[in-house]
DNA sequence: CGGATTGCATTTGTATACAATAGAATGTCA
DNA sequence: TGACATTCTATTGTATACAAATGCAATCCG
């Protein structure tokens, strides 16, 4: 059985990315522990936790909200994730091995799957996409990455905004994917960071252009 | 009158950072609550944020301990600290103002003071060191970096290792503030972001040197 | 003798009661 | 009426007791 402070902060994290709880809104300590069933003290931990990935914010006061952000943290988001990833991904170029790479081909062949459809199927995406995202970082062998990123890919906006890309981001991201895989096949570090660096600020180009922002008018 | 959790975390953290509890040993919440002289629950915060800052670790079996980093993560902690240090310094080129620039000035020229002696003052120049890059980062106006970068400044490697830099080392760091603030006032991003580069850079291969590690034999 | 197993001691995890504090509401007086 | 002080209330912070889990060592059995 898992533990309570865990069970709380899955569920409260849930929340938040689902958007069922909205960015700004004010919550208690106490309304958390009743809806995820536990007491204030693990309930506490989660908080903290979730404080750190910046999904909650306290105010001066220390009452508890759901961060909200301008465009500029949104850009910056995307910014260092990109940094963070292309350094990931050089990492794991020098420390791939043949296992892994299978896993890669692999993952990257569900996620074709999932979007050579009449309609993509935009849960499978994520999920596959993530898992592609996540081995890598396996490969990178670095417990600070493993620690940043995850709190950089996994974000309310993102996720929201998802179901509005369009088929030509999804198969982009695929061939991205696949660039990635022979970047890796050729040990080439530099060729794999490159297209990170690309795959990323385009995902972010997908996503400013289904939510409007990010555009100057 | 200050919280408990942050006496606590202080407390625990002046212990790892001078070195007073050795990389690798374990500790236990009761006895850090009875060092901390505040009981566990405070005590439970405190942790939980410098297992964040990642000074302290816990084994699988949720046993606490202070962290042991290998060369490699001492390595990447540079480079991502360069990586991130060069972001924020582009970020606080933008936004740069007259009134900031001249408290950059005055830090500088007391860090200058620290260090143009028969025997140099570091505790001082570390003060003052840190207190150029806070700035810095304040003027970056970017909360997740804010969050982020800290942890990868203040790190008890550094701390332990200072006194043993040489006065040329001390002399290049003030030349590169110097010219940061040249890049600052010429409001060139690109400049400044090279700078802080090559000066963190340059922060490892002194760090390497005093402690004789990052030489492959 | 080696390896699994059980029981005990240590340590972490959780619930709950209470203390401290910040915000809101109410009252008071010029 | 409006500014200020004063309760009152809502919320977070802390201590403590107890539950669960983990490591360790003695024990048992092959």
């Amino acid at each position: 059985m898992s533990r309570a402070s865990d069970r709380a902060y899955r569920k409260i994290r849930s929340f938040i990315l689902s958007g069922e709880v909205r960015p700004g809104m004010q919550l208690t300590e106490e309304r958390l522990s009743e809806v995820s069933g536990v007491s204030r003290t693990p309930v506490r931990d989660a908080v903290q936790r979730l404080e750190n990935e910046m999904l909650l914010v306290r105010s001066a006061s220390k009452r508890l909200s759901v961060a909200d952000w301008s465009n500029d943290e949104i850009d910056e988001m995307f910014t260092l994730r990109g940094m963070l990833e292309s350094h990931a991904v050089e990492r794991a170029a020098q420390r791939m091995d043949a296992k892994r790479l299978n896993q890669l081909r692999e993952i990257n062949e569900a996620l074709t799957k999932a979007i050579d459809q009449a309609t993509p199927d935009i849960a499978t995406f994520l999920t596959t996409n993530r898992q592609f995202h996540d081995l890598i970082l396996d490969c990178a062998q670095s417990p600070r990455l493993s620690k940043l990123l995850p709190a950089l890919i996994e974000q309310p906006v993102v996720r929201r905004t998802a179901h509005q890309y369009s088929r030509e981001d999804l198969m982009q991201s695929r061939a991205d994917h696949e660039e990635l895989i022979a970047a890796f096949t050729a040990k080439d570090e530099a060729w794999a960071s490159s297209v990170m660096t690309s795959h990323i600020r385009r995902a972010f180009h997908s996503f400013s252009v289904a939510t409007k922002i990010g555009v100057e008018e």
